[in-house]
DNA sequence: CCCTTTATCCATCCAACGGTTGATTGACGA
DNA sequence: TCGTCAATCAACCGTTGGATGGATAAAGGG
């Protein structure tokens, strides 16, 4: 690694100075993600990552070849970020499914109210490359683990406590309820007249209303 | 109105022949329709808009004056085309709050079926320009009706007949229900391993579950 | 000390895209 | 029958944006 600007060279305007520390690469990848989730990919410059990162357009494409490959990166990262932590609790045996659901429901909101671009974001990219998704799976193997929900989905039905649903029907409702709203948020505030502190409250009486509402809808 | 190709001149390649009764205006934006819901806005080319119109790209802009303008338009038209769908049956006050949920369950499904690329672009277009639906729906008049369904979930909750919930949690959650799995389909089919014959399916069983299971959730 | 490799920038290229212009054509009212 | 106007097209223009080639500098191995 050569980590320039040390007191020679270096005339470069540039802001960008502060976490300069990061490796070029992963300064290229977090402005690529900050810029391609704000925007979308087809509207986001390669430019303005570089600009993003303090460094130069060719540096990008030195990295990265291809601004569609830059994307795929991005795209996959984020997938990588937001997959596990839906499916990693819901494949946990040791938990049962009441307990889960509140704890899938305070992560995601915790997670998308830090986030409030990539639920749009990963949507707008499944939207516009429907078939990238199947490649980057396939690709990095693993397929959902839907094995130990099923079970338990089973047991309860059998045991009268729960109605029955499938494992499939289940993992859609609840990202449903969790991530829909996030996604449509401009739609919501305009429809629903949330201002800023109302939209928060909205999202905070979520974290309660979710697990219970959707818990409720499985008693037999 | 001039309507070219009687006989006489028209050299003109051109497929697009079928339709073409249609008012010029009205078929470029049938095409930037399909251009636009298909690949996002930012992703579609004017030339291929006007190609799929069957028409010369200076039509376009004789039309709509920029593809910006266009692209409001269809955003608006896919706009008004939904939204009534859920809140003129939300509003009408002669249905109680069970009859209106299958009723909008029914609804929602048919027609997101049909246009299996529409909930994607309404929420690629929502995240791209978040400022664009206030514009839209400020001038167009018309914010939602909520009061009926607000006077109905107070009255059924004050009964005892259903869990206290907010018109705008109930709002969202039935939308989440709904919208969501389509706006996701790329995902999902990955995800849960439903080819096209699976997916019909898995969509056919929500038409039953989704009003079960929310009316269930909204038990007290 | 050279020579190779890695990282970086500058300048430039080229295709594509949004938008414009000027000409043509047909309909129609005066 | 002529002039006007709406509709339409082919050709063009200016800019942008992704990509590339070449120069340069530091690092590090031999």
């Amino acid at each position: 690694m050569v980590k320039p600007n040390s007191s020679t060279v270096r005339s470069k305007t540039s802001q960008a100075a502060s976490p300069d520390d990061l490796e070029t690469r992963e300064r290229i990848l977090d402005a690529a993600h900050a810029v391609f989730t704000r925007k979308g990919t087809a509207a986001s410059r390669t430019q303005e990552i570089a600009a993003e990162a303090g460094v130069n357009k060719a540096l990008v494409h030195y990295y990265f070849g291809t601004k569609a490959a830059l994307a795929d990166a991005i795209f996959a990262r984020a997938l990588g970020n937001i997959m596990p932590r839906i499916f990693g609790i819901l494949a946990d045996p040791e938990r049962t499914i009441a307990e889960k659901v509140p704890a899938i429901a305070r992560e995601q909101i915790e997670f998308h109210s830090a986030r409030p671009y990539l639920a749009g974001y990963l949507i707008s990219e499944l939207h516009a490359q429907p078939e990238r998704i199947a490649r980057l799976m396939s690709r990095q193997g693993g397929r959902v683990p839907l094995d130990v929900i099923r079970r338990q989905l089973r047991e309860g039905a059998r045991a009268g406590k729960i109605r029955p649903i499938s494992a499939e029907q289940f993992v859609a409702n609840l990202m449903g309820l969790l991530i829909f709203p996030f996604a449509i948020k401009p739609a919501l505030r305009e429809l629903l007249s949330l201002d800023d502190s109302r939209w928060r409250a909205f999202i905070e009486e979520r974290r309660r209303l979710v697990p219970d509402f959707f818990m409720a809808g499985l008693r037999p």
